[in-house]
DNA sequence: GGAACTCCTTGACGTAGGTCAAGTTTGCGC
DNA sequence: GCGCAAACTTGACCTACGTCAAGGAGTTCC
């Protein structure tokens, strides 16, 4: 019940409701759980499942037809996966892979469109969820193709560092760099060189393989406008 | 009359109601003109309205700060517009600007939120709509950090091929190749370059400034795969 | 705790495509 | 129609980045 718990009052498609209804939501919750490596789901698999994230850490990543991968984003607790899939009941072209050793809590579509046709807030949260994922895969795009890899590593690094509140400048890589590389549209080489300048200019500091200690937060600033 | 009906019974997101229900939506309808190369809302505007095509063409593109601009979409007849605004209640970021003189309909946001809540259908397919610009935002992503411009130029030219039904090949370009190149995240230059290459090799035919003849469809089709 | 990965870094090199600049064409407004 | 401005093309050049390759550094798994 934790778990479920945890999944139906955390996440922001469930905000709308009353502690009584989200009680309700929780008893359809199917726990789930996959070791870090594992996939949740591969493309052309017949899911049509709606996820949320209740520990650890998930990528998403489309493969192209040369077997590319590039990583679209990376979840984590409260997060949600497969609307897409759901909604169309279309297979997913995407891939989900854990990370870390992660948990979910899992709604069939039968039951969500139920609880969806009873709780009508919860469309109207979604709405809001994806199109903030809109908003953001735009900004991905725009920025791929406005900005040099130095800039886009500078936006990259900023984002983590606000995403980890507390004024601590020292950001946890939440993927290898070879993968990190394809989120910013570039490869792992390029990736490496254009971090390792910026410890060169005292920017950063990298520590171990992980961790990057920020270490002049304006100056990323300033290398993450454009030109 | 005639145009609000159109806009209801034309697009997706009303597609869900009975016609009794669409033509109570239909009273809430504002109808828009927009003369070609005219803005319907540019970045900070304070829009919260829901925009719909009647007809025409116009784009939708992001100015980067730099002032570069990069074309996200165009939208035609039956598109919906501005739902990110509508639903976050932010000011738009982007810019929508008529590329030929165009009708629109417009619903405020007080009176959709109100459809909204007395059918629910309106959400679902609202949802729907999302998820398709979500899929095809990320495959333009996944597009155009692992082809060159040759192989997006081929899909681009194949994608307004099999919009225009009907197996004539001349396909009629959108907008200026300036704004093409941006979406398709090259330069004018470039893209004229690769065109070029094509009209030599036969795939295609420059019919003046706006018309493609296109030639050799499966060349096209092969180009388009990656690698 | 060591072997054997995989991941990462660094170097050398080639090239696709961006930029700058100068013509050419086209379409629009008057 | 005429003239002008914007759109487009073509050329020359350059550079950021991808690719290939080889050497280190961490992890993971017996």
């Amino acid at each position: 019940m934790a778990k479920g718990d945890l999944c139906v009052t955390r996440v922001p498609i469930f905000q709308g409701l009353t502690h009584q209804q989200q009680l309700h939501v929780a008893e359809f919750i199917r726990p789930l759980s996959v070791r870090r490596g594992e996939p949740v789901y591969t493309p052309g698999d017949s899911v049509s499942r709606l996820l949320v994230v209740h520990s650890g850490q998930l990528k998403v990543s489309h493969l192209a037809a040369n077997g590319q991968e590039q990583v679209l984003r990376t979840v984590t607790e409260g997060d949600v996966v497969g609307e897409r899939a759901f909604l169309s009941g279309h297979r997913p072209n995407d891939l989900l892979l854990a990370l870390e050793d992660s948990q979910m809590c899992v709604f069939n579509h039968a039951d969500l469109s139920n609880l969806i046709r009873d709780y009508p807030e919860i469309s109207q949260q979604m709405l809001q969820t994806l199109s903030d994922r809109l908003a953001s895969v735009e900004r991905q795009l725009v920025a791929i193709t406005s900005s040099d890899v130095t800039a886009r590593v500078a936006a990259y690094l900023l984002d983590l560092t606000s995403a980890g509140r507390g004024r601590i400048p020292t950001v946890r890589l939440p993927m290898a760099k070879k993968e990190i590389a394809t989120y910013l549209g570039t490869t792992p080489e390029t990736l490496s060189r254009r971090l390792a300048e910026l410890s060169a200019s005292g920017t950063i500091q990298l520590q171990g393989r992980r961790d990057v200690l920020v270490l002049d937060l304006d100056a990323l600033e300033r290398l993450a406008m454009p030109q």
